[in-house]
DNA sequence: ATATTGACTCCCA
DNA sequence: ATGGGAGCCAATA
């Protein structure tokens, strides 16, 4: 697969977190049928063009925090308020780490449309998604 | 071509 | 529950 390819995928999978909804870049790419890659669903998130309609702000580490990637950066700020706004309880820690409750919006589907699903290590559960 | 980093995750102390 | 270290795959330097 092209990284073009996977970052389409990504994107594809990204923008179908329904709103007031948060999910893990490892289940994104659980989703792509590639577990390993959790670190290059962000990567690709970075590749992101302005003006697309992929909701990058839904996505958080598998802890639910939001990575803070630099100091002088207001990305990690701009996703709370964008999270806040979907009506999404963001948290904040003592030195400004932001956390979203994953068991409270956590949305973490066996898989979803157009993904490819079945690489190696798969292991099927159940949507966990209590609503 | 080799070394380092990165919007990560998991396991063990 | 918290903290530190190793594992992982690609992109960049």
């Amino acid at each position: 697969m092209d990284s073009a390819e996977f970052h389409a995928l990504a994107y594809n999978i990204i923008r179908q977190i329904p709103v007031g909804r948060v999910t893990s870049y490892g289940h994104i790419a659980r989703l792509m049928g590639m577990p390993r890659h959790s670190r290059h669903v962000g990567q690709a998130l970075k590749f992101l063009p302005a003006g697309s309609n992929v909701p990058w702000q839904r996505v958080v580490s598998s802890s639910g925090a939001i990575s803070s990637r630099g100091p002088g950066t207001d990305g990690a700020q701009r996703q709370r308020e964008a999270l806040e706004a979907e009506g999404v309880d963001v948290a904040v820690g003592r030195t400004g780490e932001l956390l979203v409750s994953l068991a409270q919006y956590g949305w973490f589907p066996a898989s979803v449309d157009g993904a490819a699903v079945g690489d190696g290590d798969e292991d099927e559960g159940e949507d966990a998604d209590g609503q």
